[in-house]
RNA sequence: GCCGGGGUGACAGAGUGGCUCAUGUGACCGACUGCAGAUCGGUUUUAUGGGGGUUCGAUUCCCUCCCCUGGCACCA
């Protein structure tokens, strides 16, 4: 049974067979970080979390490399609106992006790679597209020419002459052609800028991934991968970029990109005012939760984001992981010999198994793969009042251990947290404080005795009780 | 205008040319229960936007219409 992803140069879905062997490299766009990480943001990259994770463990060798745009008309409008050196903008976000992703447990990225660390291959791949009469000068500015490049417009499908140009952004007049777009911008008064062949400037946006991707993959990779709003023209930018600068093609063997997150059925935008950040909802949700819910619909899909869905998918994970809990609680204390239930949950277990990763080789089908998980949970129920031996419920929560380690769930089930050790001690401890207060010793000493039989050592000082672990 | 995505039960959302059933949430009934919660069983449920075609058979394939939604030059 192959792997099925859907490529959007296709437009359908395709036999997975990386370039080379068994080693895969993956691209997915970043961030440019002049603002709070959003949850379209979390969609999006949490989705290709559990892409490159699916990955591996499917046994492919693969290096995911995401690119950070730290230079960049929004930043340097940003930053003097908040009077913050458009660097340390950059900075500040891109810390809080990170430590979002790492709530999120997004954990498969290899390398971090920031725009400003290109420059040199950035202006390699300038003087190559004005070499092969790819671009044009105009002043201290270099433009792609799109009329150059045969192919503009083949992962998108849009023709050229049924665009509206200037639609939503002002067109440059000195462009020969409205779609060409900047490889190198000119300084502009305050601007950072860098030395370059053309005077003092700064990269284009569209420019950034293809130095960074032909600098560590070279000139042709397996996946490319983003939100679907950068089809065009930003990929279509990349594709025309790289394979004039490289003679290669495809630049991309596939193309793929996520369902955007909407609100109320309309989609989430600056102009809008509904960008909800992901700070905001962590507030009220624990991680995992958000990461459910994200993981609870495939990756293509739109997601409809309201706090009734969150709570939705709330319960619904709660389910699963109070299976989990139970079976853990269970395993302590159960027997080696056979339950009356053990059949049937290991036959439960496989064919979860099987539909499971079918559902993942299909199109990284997280909703479906999920609903077998939930299948199982329910039949474990069932058995587990039937009667379950160690071993079955070790079986239990191995594959649970399989399927969280693809899914970046389940993370909570492992070991309670120490603030939940602390919380429940000190419950404890206060029920036995209220216990000798109103003399009943037999209760308090039965708490400690019982807390020292779990290695909970307990002393009682003048400044009340004190409690620690072996 | 051009290029995409999508309409499935009360809601969210998979899959499938025929098969008993996606799955989850909600509501209701029953079981369990000191209370609460969780859980189990059942119901809501003859679910596939309208019309036409292909077919023995269509929710699935084709045509058409309607509706929602994204992109159209610096947005994950």
């Amino acid at each position: 049974m192959g792997l099925k992803l859907y490529n959007t140069l296709a437009r359908a879905k395709e036999e997975f067979e990386p370039l080379q062997g068994r080693r895969v490299k993956m691209f997915v766009c970043g961030i440019t970080p002049y603002d709070h990480t959003h949850i379209g943001h979390a969609r999006t990259y949490v989705a290709f979390d559990v892409i490159a994770r699916y990955l591996r463990h499917r046994g492919y060798s693969l290096f995911y490399l995401q690119n950070v745009t730290d230079v960049d008309d929004r930043i340097l409008t940003r930053a003097p609106e908040v009077d913050i050196p458009w660097d340390d903008l950059g900075d500040e976000y891109l810390a809080d992006y990170l430590k979002t992703m790492e709530a999120l447990g997004v954990t498969s990225v290899n390398l971090y790679a920031k725009a400003t660390d290109y420059i040199p291959e950035i202006i390699e791949q300038v003087e190559g597209l004005l070499a092969g009469d790819y671009a044009y000068q105009v002043d201290g500015d270099v433009f792609y020419q799109i009329s150059s490049f045969q192919d503009y417009g083949k992962l998108s499908r849009v023709k050229l002459e049924k665009l509206r140009s200037g639609a939503r952004v002002e067109v440059d007049k000195r462009k020969r052609n409205p779609q060409d777009f900047a490889l190198w911008k000119s300084r502009k008064p305050g601007e950072p800028h860098w030395d370059s062949p053309w005077g003092a400037g700064r990269p284009g946006w569209h420019i950034e991934d293809t130095a960074i991707s032909v600098t560590h993959f070279g000139p042709q990779y397996d996946i490319h991968g983003a939100g679907n709003d950068l089809i065009f023209p930003h990929h279509e930018a990349e594709i025309a970029q790289a394979e004039a600068f490289t003679g290669r093609k495809p630049f991309v063997k596939y193309w793929m990109h996520t369902g955007f997150v909407v609100i109320k059925g309309e989609r989430m935008g600056k102009s809008l005012g509904n960008i909800i950040p992901v700070k905001e909802v962590l507030e009220r949700y624990d991680p995992e939760v958000l990461r459910f819910f994200l993981v609870y619909t495939q990756y293509r899909s739109p997601i409809d984001f309201t706090y009734e869905a969150l709570e939705e998918a709330r319960r619904a994970y709660g389910r699963i992981t109070e299976a989990l809990e139970r079976a853990r609680a269970e395993l302590s204390e159960a027997r080696e010999e056979r339950g009356d239930g053990d059949e049937e949950l290991r036959g439960a277990i496989a064919s979860a198994s099987s539909d499971f990763f079918e559902a993942m080789d299909d199109d990284f089908n997280t909703r479906d793969a999920l609903a077998a998980l939930f299948s199982l949970t329910t039949t474990f129920r069932v058995d587990l009042d039937r009667g379950l031996s160690a071993g079955s419920l070790r079986e239990f929560l191995d594959a649970f251990e399989t399927y969280g380690t693809i899914l970046g769930l389940f993370r909570g089930v492992a070991a309670p947290s120490v603030d939940l050790i602390d919380g429940l001690i000190g419950l404890l401890l206060r029920l036995r404080e209220d216990a000798r207060r109103g003399g009943d010793y037999e209760a308090s000493d039965r708490i400690r005795k019982e807390l020292t039989k779990l290695g909970v050592r307990l002393e009682d000082t003048s400044k009340g009780p004190r409690w620690r672990l072996p």
